[in-house]
DNA sequence: ACCAGTGTATCGCAACTCTAATACACCGGT
DNA sequence: ACCGGTGTATTAGAGTTGCGATACACTGGT
């Protein structure tokens, strides 16, 4: 499940990591409330420090992902499909408007975005 | 058209300025082939280091919205509205492919996605 | 041809981020 | 109650980025 990291690329390794577990987590890969590899089993298979894999873990557990019990494990969590939707919904809200204050930065309209959005998922907004 | 900048905030001062020397082209305040404060004007106005200027003047360069002419000065680029329509469109495209390369990350899908542009914009895709 | 005014290049320092190292605190089976 | 395994906290070092200082190179009116 956890092929080796690229430690040279741009974007940090606590970051592949909690990537690849967001990853098999949506796709249910890993199934709620099964145990993640514990920090130091991770960081020895990565071959990374411990603390990288903590930074992943905290990441995905601010984004709800999963959850940290000291002395016990992390395990992934059982959300509700609803809690789930919300989330994804908040997630998404926040990435566009990010979309969005960018483009107004350099000038460039609703219009432009929309089309853009439209042309890339080849799907038309209505 | 200069007020002061915030040196406390997160966004680099060379950003604040090409953010608003972005608008002023875009809005025709700066009209093509109009001169730029020079560098050393322009940093001295903003109490500012030359260096911070200049990359500001680099970025605008680099988007296409001005010409630096060593020995002479910094202009607001003559465009065509092709050219022009055709930056804005590359522009967004490459905001909108981060967008989605983001989204994807977090585990969400382009109905995701297009559901909060679509509410965020109050303005359907088709 | 000069030279005042323009952009350019290089270096250095401070702040921040990422990663690692080390020591600490908690849980749970025995 | 122990103690091996778990997460937690703090500190340190390497790399990157923002900003400033200083010296250099070019242009154009006189």
């Amino acid at each position: 499940m956890f092929e080796r990291l690229d430690s040279r690329s741009p974007t940090p390794l606590y970051a592949q990591i909690a990537e690849r577990l967001r990853a098999a987590i949506v796709t249910r890969e890993l199934s709620p409330a099964e145990a993640l590899p514990s920090v130091r089993q991770l960081a020895a298979s990565l071959r990374v420090n411990p603390a990288t894999v903590v930074q992943a873990y905290r990441e995905l557990e601010a984004e709800g992902f999963i959850e940290m019990r000291q002395g016990a494990g992390t395990f992934v969590r059982e959300v509700s499909p609803v809690q789930r939707s919300a989330e994804r919904d908040r997630q998404a809200t926040e990435l566009v408007r990010r979309l969005l204050a960018d483009a107004a930065r350099l000038g460039l309209s609703s219009r432009d975005v929309i089309t853009a959005v439209e042309r890339e998922l080849g799907e038309k907004v209505r």
